[in-house]
RNA sequence: GCGGAUGUGGCGUAAUUGGUAGCCGCGCUAGACUUAGGAUCUAGUUCCUCACGGAGUGGGGGUUCGAGUCCCCCCAUCCGCACCA
């Protein structure tokens, strides 16, 4: 054996945790770089060669940063709370924390034998006091401030109780802020508290016994366990993320991330500018039923008639408006109807909200609604029209009214239809071309054409009617132009144990913080780990779960008393609360003063590079920004967008085998070549680890399971041929690559460059482990080139030829290039290419192969490692410095030395326009550079385009 | 339905950024050395054709001296959102 990765890759492994080689100082004379993996939840299952993907990628990137002369932070952790620790703890009754630091150490081996260059000392996991004490506190912070529209940024909330106490600011209600109770202070202050406390409709999932956040429920379902999440109101704790919905929009601008996600973030904060326009009841006709309504509209709304609000995009159509509706949550429903709708209304109402979230989403196109009897008035047209309630128009969106345009929205337009209400055009998409709506099949949604209809705007185009519009409301005085969000508060309690308490205490029924110098408040033993039997979250089993005021700290909740004893919240905080500050930690992980000095984070600032997976798009990446952005407000993180640019790696995907089992012979596999009818056979999967190229192991297949013990096969050239197909990789489909059998077989080194090799990093691709002996190739080639057919280092101090060099700085010049790019496949090749040019020169100079040691150290860290060390360097490759390239063996030595990286050489030269390929041929022939740079050889081919050369073949 | 992305040999991919396709690797074919090889080396490998030659980057059109690359229209696949007014 020549290239001996089992020897050498352990061996280099410990010498850099001997050395400390990766340890990062927070200041140097060296310009600072930050590398930043989405750190790993630590489920049981272990690594699969997809998650290394992108720590791989970060890795390479982060070492070559190094050698570059940067001073690079590239710290891992544990984003440890968590469902999968829980689930498992109730099924169990192991604690949460033993498993999960079991699998910690498990994922840490993994990743040791992988070659990272991690600064580990560093290290930090969520479920670790020393830094939930920060995500408690941030929690504190968001909850002891408030959004200030006019400064457009959070600031303490005792400035608005200042306010308030001077009479600056009104309160809603009309009472003064000193008439008010001290629980009526509390109350009105939670309206403004960025984390606060309110009654709002959940996505509640009794399965798992939690609320879910928005993201992580998708069609009804949630995104761990695919439980049905039902509708609820509860009182929870949320953060007002929306209040920075407009800086999370305008902040995508500032950061260097792929356009799909970035649009990905704007659709989920869904930003969309209209007008909000008051619609006046007819109170004519309802006069009989309206006394209460009156009173009420008068109330909430500053118009001298009743009124409803609503919100539109297109105030352009508002002349087509021929009914509206109302969500059935609508608070004046009941207000409205008349006595001879109320039975029918009240039915629908009813039935609507027992309507689980599913049944909704999946009856999407089903159209219901009902009359309420009840009329409001066009404020521009005067007319009147009716008002319904359905189904379609959402509570939580806007006002929860609309003003209904058939004819110009779909939705609008199938309700008309189905209840038979009338349609209006008011848009053409040509000039002044009307048709009878009666017959149209679809309704003309495009924000494009010209008005047709429509009193004062007929005739303008689109965009100018809703400006004109809007203008006319405005002067009215019966709305405004105003943006409405889609992105929703987060909601950020769980009914969970296994995740970070609430520094919160309940006195008299009022949220009460306990101080921050009692931080952390540790997270309490309990006995079990379901909820309690009167429906309380997990922490309700907790005995010592009460606060002690005078004392302050944790006391038995046997002594709370009302007076000085208090008991503690029940919930727990949602994932995303931990990972939502971590990168920020990395940059002072055992500060217990701070979450992170001033010092580090003025010296790091942001991350520069964030690699992840493209599914935190609407989750982790939009919280991390909200949470930095506040932090950003009180001072604390100095840039505002927290990932500068960000990579999405791609998934690696399984490639399943499937062998065919005959239908009439149970013990009869079919080679998938001789399958005449596909119906004849049922494929079963099989474990991809009996499977080498497509081929089956026959043998190893009938151990595999007693129930193929007695197998036969139909076999093709002595062969059996599996089929296969391309699935999500899982256990269960027995297609899971598990990287350390890799290592074991290849080395970590030829690994990584596989996996980079793959393709490019940001792509989703299957894997397969075929090409991996290709690149192993290329690692013993690569040893060859270093030493001798016995295995004896043959490294010559002779200076190397012009055509070496070539060679040389053509790889350097590529291989920066490449990783500038994040190209890392297109390294590998060079570097493959790169290799068999040296072994056809048989180049064995140092000064040739000492460089390119350093080239590959980013990519195979520890065979760079060795060979560095038998050229005779002390220290290590990880701190030298990049090589640059010399141009001079690029271009003018390219003349003499036509070595090519894709076998054609390119020679440019000024020509006529009108030149010939004859003519082109012998100016050419003439030139005496040309002649100079094919070195006396005859051109097979000249390829030329007017006024230049492109290529000569030699 | 809306939004985003992608489409190149048997397969993964590459293409000097608009320059005359298929680099590198897998697989395959032939040969060499070998007791043997799933080791190593050499040559070949887009397709059609014995060959000459021709066709060719999902399909169709366009711009250009020149298009895998730019524009328009289809088709297919993947991802995200989904009654958001």
């Amino acid at each position: 054996m020549d290239y001996n990765f089992n020897e050498i890759e352990p061996k280099w492994q410990q010498y850099w945790r001997d050395q400390k080689t990766y340890h990062v100082e927070n200041n140097s004379e060296k310009p600072h770089y930050y590398v930043l993996d989405m750190f790993p939840y630590p489920s049981g299952a272990g690594l699969h060669v997809g998650h290394p993907l992108g720590y791989i990628a970060s890795d390479i990137y982060a070492r070559y940063k190094r050698l570059q002369g940067f001073n690079v932070l590239h710290p891992m952790g544990y984003d440890a709370y968590g469902l999968p620790a829980e689930q498992y703890a109730i099924q169990t009754g192991q604690h949460p924390a033993k498993t999960t630091e079991q699998n910690i150490r498990r994922y840490r081996e993994q990743l040791d034998k992988i070659g990272f260059s991690f600064d580990w000392d560093r290290e930090v996991r969520t479920c670790d006091p020393e830094y939930y004490k920060w995500t408690q506190w941030t929690f504190l912070q968001l909850y002891n401030h408030y959004y200030d529209n006019e400064q457009g940024k959070a600031r303490p909330i005792s400035e608005l109780v200042a306010k308030l106490e001077k009479g600056e600011q009104r309160t809603e209600s009309g009472k003064s802020w000193g008439e008010m109770t001290e629980k009526e202070q509390q109350d009105y202050l939670m309206n403004y508290r960025l984390a606060y406390l309110a009654d709002i409709p959940v996505n509640w999932c009794a399965e798992l016994g939690t609320v879910l956040a928005n993201d992580e429920v998708v069609n009804g379902l949630s995104v761990r366990g695919g439980y049905p999440v039902e509708r609820k109101l509860m009182r929870q704790w949320s953060l007002r993320i929306t209040a920075y919905a407009q800086r999370l929009v305008d902040g995508l601008e500032e950061v260097d991330w792929s356009e799909s996600l970035k649009e990905i973030q704007r659709n989920w904060i869904g930003r969309s500018e209209g007008a909000a326009v008051w619609f006046p009841l007819d109170v004519k006709s309802n006069e009989n039923v309206l006394p209460g309504a009156q009173a009420y509209m008068q109330q909430v709304n500053p118009q001298p008639v009743p009124s409803f609000e609503i919100f539109t995009t297109r105030p352009d159509t508002i002349f087509g408006v021929t009914f509206m509706v109302l969500c059935p949550e609508h608070e004046l429903i009941d207000q409205i109807t008349t006595p001879e709708q109320k039975a029918e209304v009240e039915a629908y109402v009813t039935w609507a909200k027992n309507r689980s979230e599913r049944e909704r989403q999946a009856e999407v196109k089903k159209v219901s609604g009902v009359f309420t009897g009840a009329y409001a008035i066009n404020p521009l047209t005067e007319e009147k029209i009716p008002i319904w309630v359905s189904e379609y128009v959402l509570a939580g969106y806007g006002t929860g009214a609309i003003m209904a345009v058939p004819a110009h929205d779909s939705r609008d337009f199938a309700f008309a239809r189905h209840f038979n209400l009338p349609i209006r055009q008011v848009v053409s998409a040509e000039k002044d071309v009307v048709s009878d709506p009666a017959t149209w099949t679809e309704s003309l949604d495009a924000k494009s054409g010209w008005s047709v209809n429509s009193g004062f705007v007929t005739g303008m185009k689109v965009k100018e009617a809703m400006a004109a519009v809007i203008d006319k409301i405005e002067k009215m005085g019966i709305g405004h132009r105003t943006v409405n969000y889609r992105l929703r508060d987060a909601i950020f309690s769980r009914q969970r144990y296994w995740g970070e308490p609430f520094p919160i205490y309940y006195k008299d029924g009022i949220a009460t913080p306990i101080p921050e110098e009692s931080l952390p408040l540790l997270l309490p033993e309990i006995s079990e780990y379901k909820p309690t039997a009167t429906g309380e979250p997990p922490l309700g089993h907790a005995d010592n779960w009460a606060w002690d005021e005078e004392k302050c700290q944790v006391v038995n909740k046997s002594l709370i008393d009302g007076k000085k004893v208090f008991p503690l919240e029940l919930s727990t905080m949602p994932g995303f609360a931990g990972s939502s500050g971590y990168y920020l930690r990395y940059m002072d992980p055992h500060n217990d003063k701070e979450y992170f000095s001033k010092e580090a984070v003025g010296y790091w600032r942001n991350v520069d590079l964030y690699v992840g997976g493209a599914e935190h798009a609407s989750g982790h990446l939009i919280y991390a920004r909200f949470w930095n952005k506040f932090l950003h407000d009180i001072g604390l993180s100095v840039v505002e967008e927290p990932f500068q640019k960000l990579v999405n790696q791609g998934m690696i995907q399984g490639r399943t085998s499937f062998v065919f089992r005959s239908k009439e012979d149970k013990n009869l596999f079919i080679s998938k070549n001789l399958i005449k009818n596909p119906d004849d056979v049922s494929p079963i999967r099989v474990d991809i680890n009996i499977v080498d190229n497509d081929i089956l192991d026959t043998e190893r297949f009938r151990q595999w399971r007693p129930e193929f013990a007695d197998a036969r096969f139909e076999l093709e050239d002595g062969k059996y041929v599996c089929g296969w197909e391309i699935e999500k990789m899982s256990k269960t489909y027995y297609n899971v690559q598990n990287p350390d059998d890799l290592v074991a077989r290849y080395g970590a080194d030829t690994l990584r460059m596989y996996e980079m090799f793959l393709g490019p990093v940001e792509q989703s691709k299957p894997w397969d482990t075929k090409g991996i002996e290709g690149v192993f190739r290329f690692f013993k080639k690569f040893w060859r080139l270093f030493h001798d057919s016995d295995n004896t280092l043959c490294v010559s101090d002779e200076a190397p030829s012009n055509a070496e060099l070539k060679v040389l700085h053509q790889t350097i010049k590529k291989v920066t290039e490449d990783i500038e790019r994040f190209s890392f496949n297109t390294s590998v090749s060079t570097f493959m290419i790169c290799t068999n040019e040296l072994a056809t020169l048989k180049c064995n100079k140092r000064t040739v192969l000492e460089p390119l040691t350093i080239l590959i150290a980013p990519f195979a860290p520890h065979i760079a490692e060795e060979l560095w060390h038998l050229l005779g360097n002390g220290e290590t490759v990880c701190n030298a410095q990049w090589p640059k390239f010399n141009e001079k063996f690029l271009v003018e030595e390219s003349f003499k030395y036509p070595v090519s990286f894709n076998g054609k050489m390119r020679f440019t030269m000024e020509l006529p326009v009108d030149c010939t390929q004859e003519d082109a041929v012998a100016a050419v022939k003439a030139s005496p550079e040309a002649q100079k740079w094919m070195a006396g050889k005859e051109p097979k081919k000249i390829i030329f385009v007017p006024k230049r050369i492109i290529n000569i073949v030699c």
